[in-house]
DNA sequence: CTGAAAGCGCTTACAG
DNA sequence: CTGAAAGCGCTTACAG
């Protein structure tokens, strides 16, 4: 026979250990909460009744008095993509270490389940939200806003004084990582951007321009073409950047997943990296270090960045926030995907 | 001013509504949920009246009357890791298809913080716990029990009738996985296992020994190392496969995490891939098809194990499960990293 | 069809 | 130090 499916016990509540040791359920409840307000040994003893008894104190009980669950929620467009997992990652750790869970749930970047989804999440009252790398922020400002709890977004800034966020410096980024190609000689850079308009990609993209303004290199805009983020996205891309007359040296992707597909395209294509087209990624997902060869790329600190969205969060809750947009360093992880440009004309 | 940290507004309630419809507080409740027991203009007045005021029902003073929560709570080894990346993508889908949220938390494969996070599902009166890989089955199961909630596990089933359990056939796919390298002329075959003894491990080693039986090969304990279930694990064990005086011509890895260790470090060493040495992973996680060569691999339906797991663990709850235990397909991928063994003496 | 009442399991003033 | 009371926001018999 199987327990499991059986009709659940009715949970033993702070009534029956009253009962049990001959005391008000208050002065359970106090016992229990180590309330100084009971004598010391009458406190022990109802402890020590409550532990035989497989006491499990009830958080929506208990939560409906307090008024708040120590829950938060968190939605990302996707948990099967690394970067997601990572940030997640470090979200449910910091949470975890302050006594919170955390409510996960995915919005395939589709807007209206973001808001199903969100709306769930507020009924259960949880007490504070962060959103990571979508756009809702953008969509559903207002109705987030007037949720009147803590959001913090994650690579996802936007303007406005009702939103927390942390993120990296984007443009910084960028612009450093076409600053490596350009230092190494290369003078035809493209740029393998995001279609989705992302702030980031938007970010990012300036960067790269910067670099290029700043080395006086002309911007062509035929050497700026769009993935969708992952690495199906990058063949079309990679091979419109090939058919151009004079074809980009380096290309500068918007991520490691976009990276890894014009990676293996240019294979397919017989061109070799980093001798015949140097590559650059964005992120350092843990396979860039597999790929062969090894991506540079620009390292995000993903599981960094989930905990500091979370300790953000925790301390709006308890009002000691210290400010609202945080910025993590990004860093250029030199590997062995860029190199000098062939000489056309040897 | 940063209303997000300002002290929550109190939200409205059913009896706020009551006031502002002029019935009791009661109807508004039965109205809210669609009953026939309330008139259908008063109960059309109050719902537009409760979504004009932003109401929104509080999860936690429903669950304490019904007694449930409409939660699940997940406990994986670590969300950072693909493969369980994918299960929780499939577990959340299936949750959210029927109203459900989920819970997630991380164990680190620490089995005190997996009981730790287990007991804080507890009094958030999760309905239904999933267990992804983990010993917890094993160590935990009286604990569990004692918990009287439907438990599923994913990839590892106990042998209990106390536990459900969804999974794929191991010991059937390893001796495929070992058939085709038995096929392809391999004599010496090495598996390189993980060193954690999970069950998933022990029965994929014994689908390896099966495959080499059947094929009237000797087995060798030389030929069998373990690594630690990640890239890092597989170099030492790959080493001491190497420094035999017969090393082995193909590996069969545990997982696809050791298989790209072990890639990356043949290749560390001069050795090609699968000309000198034949090489199958398993799971197919989706980086396995950008390898270089794209690795060959038997296939677990991770999403799908997922859904699996979270509909069960549903049934269960509704009392409409019909099985225990799930077996999903698995299937061998085969791409670039197998291949005939050299000829020794030419 | 509707309302008053009781109760889910807790916490916390309030009054000893 | 302790208990009785009220209340958190809901649902649901029970009695009109």
């Amino acid at each position: 026979v199987n327990v499991c499916s059986a009709p659940l016990a009715r949970a033993v509540s702070i009534k029956e250990i009253a009962r049990l040791a001959q005391v008000s359920h208050s002065t359970v409840s106090r016992a229990l909460r180590h309330s100084p307000l009971v004598n010391p040994e009458t406190a022990e003893r109802i402890r020590r009744i409550a532990e035989e008894s497989g006491y499990c104190p009830s958080g929506p009980a208990r939560s409906l008095v307090t008024r708040h669950t120590e829950t938060i929620g968190v939605v990302v467009t996707s948990i099967a993509d690394p970067f997601h997992a990572d940030v997640v990652g470090g979200i449910e750790e910091a949470a975890n270490e302050r006594g919170f869970s955390v409510f996960l749930a995915n919005s395939n970047a589709d807007p209206e389940r973001e808001l199903r989804v969100v709306r769930s999440f507020q009924q259960r009252r949880v007490d504070g939200l962060i959103v990571a790398a979508s756009r809702v922020g953008a969509l559903h400002l207002s109705a987030l806003s007037r949720m009147r709890i803590p959001i913090v977004l994650v690579n996802n800034q936007h303007p406005s004084e009702f939103v927390h966020s942390v993120a990296i410096a984007n443009a910084q980024a960028a612009r450093e990582a076409t600053r490596h190609l350009v230092a190494l000689g290369h003078r035809r850079i493209a740029y393998i951007g995001d279609r989705f308009g992302y702030q980031s990609d938007t970010e990012r993209f300036a960067g790269y321009r910067q670099a290029l303004a700043e080395a006086d290199l002309p911007f062509e805009p035929e050497l700026v073409v769009h993935g969708n983020g992952k690495p199906d996205g990058a063949p079309p891309a990679v091979a419109r950047l090939l058919a151009l007359a004079a074809p980009p040296t380096a290309l500068f992707c918007y991520n490691d997943m976009t990276a890894l597909g014009a990676l293996r395209y240019l294979r397919s294509c017989g061109l070799r990296v980093p001798e015949d087209l140097s590559l650059v990624g964005f992120d350092d997902l843990f396979l860039a270090e597999y790929t062969d060869p090894p991506l540079t790329t620009m390292r995000q600190p993903m599981w960094q960045m989930g905990r500091a969205a979370a300790r953000m969060l925790l301390d709006l809750l308890e009002g000691s926030a210290t400010v609202d947009n945080v910025q993590m360093p990004a860093e250029l992880i030199l590997r062995q995907s860029t190199a000098p440009p062939r000489r056309r004309h040897g």
